[in-house]
DNA sequence: GCAAGGTC
């Protein structure tokens, strides 16, 4: 029987096919990839005879995309990327490992999958089983499971196979589809909203800049915006302590005051004068003890990063790309894993003897393997263990590389004296306390010796504080020599560390321990944060900007919560206690509900932008192209979309993404003032969904009977908008220009609202035709600013104060069938809706009403928080001064103030324990 | 030009 055993990478390839042949008959020979190389030999599985094959891929063979027609950022409203048709396929650079693959399969008869046992590892293994199942459906598919790369594991799972587990690659393919689709709409839709809307000037190259959103580089940006708002915030306190200190023959200790500080000057001077009074101090404790300090756990690649970092200030990235050098030429172990505990099958003893020769600790290693020394401890565990990697140790001895640079020299010490440390006896010290009582209060003082440095010896990078302290017994007595009250201040917690940062991203599960470091890279390649020279991050304006935007909006997508649900849907996937369809549908219309309701709270990103950016005056590029709101899918073209759009002048329409190959278009009434888009769909039009907009109208443009708000339909079942188009016309300056008469004059299918416009209606203002109601010449000048409308208001004409907000109002006569000839007072405020027909002012009663015809719109005038710099943030949330007062109830019970749940919007809970999520 | 996850 011939067997195809495929590998997750070529070391394991290479290690597998050494156990299995015993290094003995193997054979090696080059597959169509340079790194795939294929290892054969003669082995027995369960008493059959086998020809083995063993090769390998890199990782995932395949990748998720959207399809072809979609890849263009301009292609489609971002929203339909929740639904648009994905499909996974082998990439280019895979497609020799693809074909290695195929080859082998077809002379196969048993596929033997090794790799990783991990979620990622089980769907890597689909990849491969489909590729090789296409060329040979009848192909006897096995898994093995092995937890390291040593003789009897290896053996004994080859012996043991089991089938794949589709739960677990399901999981996977969960997972990728998710990321795929909320990271590519929301970055479509940042970008090119805030792209070109300021400038951006830190990038060289900022009409190419790209505003990335993603799942895991998000909350990774909102951990150093967090700590940076916190900073920001903190406002410095005064507080006062007592100091004392005594200098006797044998030195001079310090004593600390037990209640550590007061903020209460008052209360402090009362306590510090009745010290002062009786200063005479009695030893109330001597307390001597000895204690511990252990080596660290076994090396995993988080902590080798942060020590890394913390040791020598490199960055995760660079960490991780020379542990990758040193793993690559066989120095240190596979640089990769969670795992901190050493199996009790590893040659601990053998990896300290390979380092007996060093020049440095070579003898710290002698010491270590000689029992007498009685230096040996077996290392402790740190509670991780991905089953598949064992802690980074070295590998091979050496005492230094011509090749290697610093950071090379660096990290193999790191991770040679990381594991002498392990495997070492914890340091020991000798502790006194001493406590002294002075009128009533108490202080006290400590002091350490080291007993037994052990391991301290060989881990250079810590060390373990500590001071002599004079001898004193119990009861005596003495006067000190200084006793002083002396004042601080409070300080604010430091920015955050990049060990600070990975620890966090840990915590909260951001991220694999192979791929934290370049959610971290990613932040400052996207100039969302910077680093110092100490290792230290500070968002940058732009990564505050969109953090504070999100938050403006209410939504927790900045914050870890949605990675964390993922990964709870995630593991119930991969246990079954889930299906895979239902957790995908759910999630992403959830994750669509929320983009839709981002995409509407726009405005707050805008803000947020403004308050650290210049508005720019670009009108070319992405700004004529940016998506607006999708109103439904082309009828002329049936390819893209048609979207709500504001032009230039201000003026809306309705046109297709497809321009300028589709040049559909439905102008709207030039009287419009707002239009959004909305979730309610037309009964009417067909093939829909064709999305209603809701309108406001500027007052004085309409005729009085007509409702300044109004929820319509583009697409030419709307009566009312037909009429208002009709009677206002679509602005002068729209048919006009060339563009708009090149979008009317290509498109014979014109809609009513079209059409009518060539049609001679008559002005509202001077009845008389051939102008629009937008261009009268006896209308008054109208500016967008309702400030200087007011001070444009002609002299003479009739005015009365507004019922509502006290602007005055100007007298107008309608024009329409049914009211032609009526007066009726407007006011000019734009913010106000008011307006009143004037016979009704002088009835008392009966007749028609004295009411405003049209009330306030609630949205009309939203209630605002001021204007607002970067430190009123932290400052708002410390105490608790946010929009809502409502009590949030965390995930752990705490309640927390000022958020609302992304899910369904209610401010009541968290998404974490939404009722609406139904999963 | 978007994500995150493997790995050379």
């Amino acid at each position: 029987m011939k067997v195809l055993n495929v590998a997750e990478k070529p070391s394991v390839a290479k290690a597998v096919a050494t156990i299995l042949s015993r290094n003995q008959g193997l054979r090696v020979r080059e597959g169509r990839s340079r790194y795939n190389k294929l290892f054969e030999f003669n082995y027995s599985i369960r008493g059959q005879h086998c020809q083995m094959v063993v090769t390998s891929v890199i990782g995932h063979l395949m990748e998720l995309e959207f399809e072809d027609r979609f890849r263009k950022w301009h292609s489609c409203d971002p929203a339909h990327l929740y639904h648009a048709p994905v499909r996974k396929f082998v990439p280019e650079d895979k497609l020799d490992i693809k074909r290695t693959l195929e080859e082998e399969a077809r002379k196969c008869q048993w596929l033997v999958l090794w790799l990783d046992c991990d979620r990622e590892g089980e769907n890597i293994a689909f990849e491969v089983l489909e590729v090789c199942a296409q060329v040979n459906r009848h192909i006897d598919v096995w898994r093995a499971r092995f937890s390291a790369l040593i003789d009897r594991e290896i053996h004994e799972s080859v012996q043991n196979l089991v089938r794949p587990n589709q739960l677990f690659a399901d999981a996977v393919d969960v997972r990728q589809e998710i990321d795929l689709r909320i990271g590519a709409s929301f970055t479509r839709f940042q970008t090119m909203l805030l792209r070109d809307a300021f400038v951006l000037d830190f990038a060289a190259d900022d009409r190419n800049l790209v505003l990335s959103y993603g799942p895991c580089q998000f909350p990774t940006l909102g951990f150093v915006v967090e700590r940076y708002w916190e900073i920001q915030s903190h406002e410095p306190e005064e507080f006062w302590t007592i100091n004392c200190s005594h200098k006797s023959d044998e030195g001079t200790s310090t004593f600390n005051w037990m209640r550590a500080h007061l903020f209460d000057y008052t209360c402090a001077v009362i306590i510090y004068e009745m010290c002062i009074q009786e200063p005479t101090a009695t030893v109330t404790k001597v307390r001597q003890q000895e204690k511990l300090k252990y080596p660290p756990h076994p090396l995993n690649t988080i902590e080798l990063e942060k020590r890394a970092s913390r040791y020598f200030h490199m960055s995760s990235e660079h960490t991780m790309k020379v542990a990758e050098d040193l793993y690559q030429t066989g120095f240190i172990s596979y640089p990769r894993t969670e795992t901190d505990y050493f199996s009790e099958r590893t040659d601990l003893h053998g990896i300290v003897q390979e380092q007996l020769g060093h020049p440095i600790w070579g003898s710290y290693a002698q010491r270590l393997l000689d029992p007498g020394a009685g230096l040996w401890r077996n290392p402790s565990n740190g509670g991780h263990d991905d089953k598949a990697h064992p802690p980074i140790h070295p590998t091979k001895f050496s005492a230094g590389e011509s090749g290697w640079s610093q950071d090379h020299q660096r990290l193999y010490e790191l991770v040679v004296r990381h594991f002498l440390a392990c495997v070492s006896q914890p340091a020991v010290g000798a502790e006194t306390i001493v406590e002294i009582d002075i009128a009533g209060e108490s202080f006290s003082s400590s002091g350490r010796v080291i007993i037994a440095k052990n391991y301290l010896d060989v881990y250079r990078f810590e060390s373990w504080g500590g001071s002599m302290i004079p001898t004193y017994v119990f009861g005596q007595q003495f006067i000190p020599t200084t006793l002083t009250l002396d004042s601080g201040v409070t300080r604010p917690p430091p920015l955050l560390s990049e060990a600070d940062l990975l620890n966090c991203m840990d915590k909260a599960g951001i991220g694999t321990d192979a791929t934290m470091h370049d959610h971290i890279k990613k932040l400052l390649d996207r100039f969302y944060a910077t680093k110092d020279s100490n290792t230290r991050f500070s968002p940058t304006n732009l990564g505050e900007a969109l953090v504070m935007g999100y938050d403006d909006m209410g939504y927790e997508l900045w914050k870890p919560y949605l990675r964390s649900m993922m990964e709870c849907d995630m593991k119930a996937v991969s246990i079954g206690t889930k299906r895979r369809n239902e957790v995908l549908t759910t999630c992403l219309e959830q994750m669509k509900a929320c983009f839709l309701d981002a995409r509407l709270n726009k405005v707050k990103l805008l803000e947020a932008m403004a308050l650290f950016f210049e508005r720019s005056n670009r009108s070319s590029g992405d700004e004529q192209h940016e998506v607006g709101d999708v109103v439904r899918q082309c009828t002329l073209c049936q390819e893209s979309d048609m979207v709500l759009r504001r032009k230039p002048d201000g003026n809306f329409m309705v046109g297709c993404l497809g321009y300028p190959q589709c040049r559909n278009v439905v102008w709207l009434p030039g009287s419009i003032s707002e239009a959004a888009i909305t979730t309610i769909s037309c009964n009417h039009c067909t093939p829909g969904p064709v999305y209603k907009i809701q309108f406001k109208f500027r007052r004085l443009e309409i005729p009085p009977n007509y409702n300044i708000d109004h929820l319509g339909c583009v697409c030419g079942c709307d009566e009312i908008l037909r009429q208002l188009t009709e009677i206002c016309g679509t602005g002068s300056r729209i048919c006009s220009t060339v563009p708009a008469a090149r979008g009317r004059g290509s498109n014979a299918s014109s809609t009513n609202a079209q059409r009518s416009n060539t049609r001679q209606t008559a002005c509202i203002h001077c009845s008389q035709t051939g102008h629009s109601s937008n261009d009268c010449p006896s209308r008054v000048p109208r500016s967008r600013n309702s400030q200087s409308h007011r001070t444009n208001m002609p002299s003479g004409e009739s005015s009365i104060p507004c019922n509502v907000c006290g602007t005055p109002c100007i007298l107008r006569t309608a024009n329409t069938e049914n009211n032609r000839g009526r007066k009726f007072y407007s006011c000019q405020s734009q913010e106000c809706n008011f307006f009143v027909w004037e016979d009704s002012l002088n009835s008392s009663s009966g007749g028609r009403s004295a009411q405003p015809a049209t009330a306030r719109s609630s949205a009309s005038n939203p209630s605002r928080r001021g204007g607002r710099g970067r430190g009123d943030r932290g400052r708002g949330r410390q105490s608790g001064a946010r929009t809502s007062d409502t009590t949030f109830v965390s995930a752990t019970g705490d309640p927390v103030s000022g958020r609302r749940c992304f899910v369904c919007g209610d401010p009541s809970h968290f998404a974490n324990v939404c009722p609406n999520r139904g999963m």
